[in-house]
DNA sequence: TGCCAGGCCGGGT
DNA sequence: ACCCGGCATGGC
């Protein structure tokens, strides 16, 4: 038994249905979570907006690009020459293994997409998890460093531990439900997005202030 | 104006 | 198994 349900409703209760992913296909999806290391996402919706307006957002148009060009209009999301090749790399897997379809990635099991995507050039845990539930709506909750920083400054787990063992908290706490996860991650952007930046101290405006923990 | 944003890799200890 | 430098733009 953990806080975590609760501190799930309540943050439902302060901030609603988030929504998620900004994306309109399964495949921008999968390319905005690349493109979102370490960036901010208005910068995402920038460069994705570039592929869009060159009609060049889809698995085979990009495979077939020289990365040069790929990095120019992926160029406001930062770390564009990195980006422009995971992306390939991330679509060099998508070609091989599921003909560039994110449809047919889909129908394979979640465990090993996971295994599979996490051996990909730029493809880590967290983009892992991205893609597998908000592409492919798989049941996996995503960690990022929102979720890390929330947690730890409620003391619910210390911020140094490693990504598996917050995902695992959340994986024991809640149903095995996509929609859940999903909702819960979001949320969790939110309030770190409005309440709990980097620097500062905890807010009283916060949904979460005051929160008990009662874990272990 | 410096700090920060929904990480990850590769090389070194 | 960790630790660290590098990667880069745009908003506040």
């Amino acid at each position: 038994m953990t806080i975590l349900p609760e501190l799930y409703h309540k943050l439902y209760h302060a901030f609603g249905p988030q929504s998620w992913w900004p994306g309109d296909t399964p495949f921008e999806v999968a390319v905005g979570a690349i493109l979102t290391q370490n960036t901010n996402w208005g910068n995402v919706e920038k460069a994705i907006f570039n592929l869009k307006k060159q009609g060049v957002l889809s698995a085979k148009a990009i495979h077939e690009m020289p990365p040069d060009d790929l990095a120019l209009l992926i160029k406001p999301a930062g770390y564009f020459n990195i980006k422009a090749k995971r992306l390939k790399s991330f679509i060099d897997f998508l070609m091989n293994d599921f003909h560039g379809s994110m449809r047919r990635m889909k129908t394979g099991d979640m465990y090993s997409l996971r295994d599979k995507l996490l051996n990909v050039n730029g493809i880590g845990p967290e983009t892992a998890d991205s893609i597998l539930l908000y592409a492919l709506e798989k049941p996996v909750f995503v960690i990022d460093a929102y979720t890390k920083r929330v947690l730890s400054r409620h003391e619910i787990m210390e911020h140094d531990r490693p990504y598996e063992d917050f995902q695992k908290l959340f994986h024991s706490s809640l149903q095995t439900d996509v929609q859940l996860f999903n909702e819960y991650h979001a949320l969790i952007v939110k309030v770190g997005k409005t309440f709990c930046k980097r620097r500062g101290p905890l807010c009283e405006k916060c949904p979460l202030h005051g929160l008990q923990y009662s874990h272990g």
